[in-house]
DNA sequence: AATGAATGAGGATTCATTCAT
DNA sequence: GATGAATGAATCCTCATTCAT
């Protein structure tokens, strides 16, 4: 039963599907076959739609991007102080939407992507480089005097959190998480 | 004229062979091919040896996860304070031998070999789980008062400093990289 | 707004965007999009009208055919004497008309599909017969003692100076083909 | 059963293999499968010896050439004359070996891959040109003031000999063939 | 009349792995 | 010990064709 406007459904099922897929194996050997069949339509339609494998992977690094920086953002909205503002991009990174096994999975595997895909690297590089400017700028508003390195301590920390909790099996532990981060943002600029 | 006693100078060659793969093309789609190929003989020959390819990558985390443990065991055998152990295992974490492009990314890679191998994973979180108990040792003698997240702290930083540093095209810098962890290693613990 | 009568439209549209993107990659590996696009309709909408891809090519074959019939009928009716009917014949085959690359090559690819289809085949050979019928006609009208190899050789002449053509990248020569074979004429039967 | 020095073997197996099933099928839309199967391996083989369809394609017309050129070379060394050179070069042309239904098929679809593969493009400009190199020797040898044109023609009708026969059925007649290109020869150079 | 939606079938190519020599 | 030979099983991708709207 066609309906009209199925484009957008059906991509942003398959960017779901991708994203779950890649969570659940934990790792890029993902079939377009998987992926379609979890979004509920032939890979011959992913294909129609996306073009190729990767660009459906590319969509799914862009969809997680997009949805971390709305998440940013929202959390940046109600923080009036600098320090405030540093502690909503850390909760944002921690946050229920992002920081679950499957987005972390899929996250790991973009950075490995990146490495090979051009367009994946560009992808990550930016978001890199809007989150060091958000914490650079934050940071010297709190008058740190090497803004620049602390936000490279502070971005390190959180892939590194990222990173080891891809490997803890499952149970995933938020809190923990963005205490560790917290705690070093601590050290740095003083309690709030 | 088949030579004596190759197995070990084969499965050397094999295992440098795959880390330098890995590394070059910054994925773990390799083939057994480009390995043996690389490593100087057929693929069957590769198989004869380790088994399957799995057995081959596993070879190759077990090797630099052998060579990290000398490293931070040789900078451990001349500190002599805790303090100077801290200093000696971030040292070793980023030693010319360590931290080169290629085996960053093969680590990478096998962070996310991780999560598929459960063999890989026990490789991993062996290697974790000394770190941590070096660590929390070490951190125990300077008087810290809660030695474990200090030390997952640390650990996330290196392993965040890692992952970041594969991204960022060639040019590693293990200056850089070792001051951003000694820096919060001082913030936590206090110049030495 | 959809029209009334708009099928032979369609249709004629339809073939000769087939016959022009045969003759533009010089193959049969031609997909109804590719058609469909190039008479600016949707690939559906090509099947409505043709039922398949195989009508398609039959019909864009029955064109080119129709206009090369044509082409002869209208030259022959100015000729007056069977050797001016000869050369009237020679003269349609290379007609601007019929002798572009693009016709040239759909021709050619027309040939190879006779291979493969019945009715490809039959639409060829009727168009031969025809060919064949014409010169015999001629030719014994001019005396000739052994019409039929003679015509036979005419026709192959003319298909062996089409498939050259066809080869001879984007050049053509319709003037120089035509001499080519007026020459031969002219062996057979004499200067006019 | 493996054995040594497969690969020449292989490699002639799917060669004669491709010819025999583009003949049989009249057209290039066969699989690589089909012509491994044919050959009595495995398609992955195939691809392990040749890399890709394309170029299982262009050695199969490599070796009608090569054939082809043998067969005329062959011919040629038992001539005498010019006359009895360009004799030599049309009976060549419909040798057994060379006109028979599965080689002339093939040669009229190499013709169509010509237009689209470069390669096979100056495959085929190669024995062009040789052949036409040959015909203008000898017609000057015999005296004849335009020997670029006539050598033309004879090719040319050589060619539409060929293509016309690839459409007619299976029946074959060498013998018929042959005649009407002496036939033409005849007149260009009087009868030997 | 017209099309976006959808898919089954198929095809080139790759690759880990096995085996006979 | 060492390798060329060989393949089954994937996997990406394409395309003719159908169908509901």
């Amino acid at each position: 039963m066609p309906k009209l406007g199925m484009e957008p459904v059906r991509k942003s099922a398959l960017i779901d599907a991708a994203i779950a897929e890649i969570g659940r194996t934990g790792s890029l050997d993902v079939t377009v076959s998987q992926i379609a069949k979890k979004a509920g339509m032939s890979s011959a339609l992913a294909h129609h739609y996306f073009g190729s494998k990767d660009q459906i992977f590319l969509a799914a690094m862009r969809h997680i991007l997009r949805i971390f920086g709305a998440e940013v953002r929202g959390a940046l909205s109600m923080a009036d102080t600098p320090r405030q503002r540093l502690a909503a991009i850390v909760r944002a990174s921690f946050s229920p939407r992002n920081f679950q096994p499957e987005v972390i999975s899929a996250w790991l595997n973009f950075y490995v992507q990146a490495q090979t895909s051009e367009a994946a690297a560009r992808l990550l590089q930016l978001y890199q480089r809007r989150l060091h400017s958000n914490l650079v700028h934050d940071l010297r508003g709190l008058g740190v005097a090497t803004p620049g390195p602390v936000a490279e301590g502070i971005a390190a920390l959180i892939d590194g959190v990222y990173i080891r909790q891809a490997l803890r099996g499952r149970a995933v532990d938020p809190g923990a998480a963005m205490t560790m981060v917290t705690r070093y943002l601590d050290l740095e600029v003083g309690k709030i």
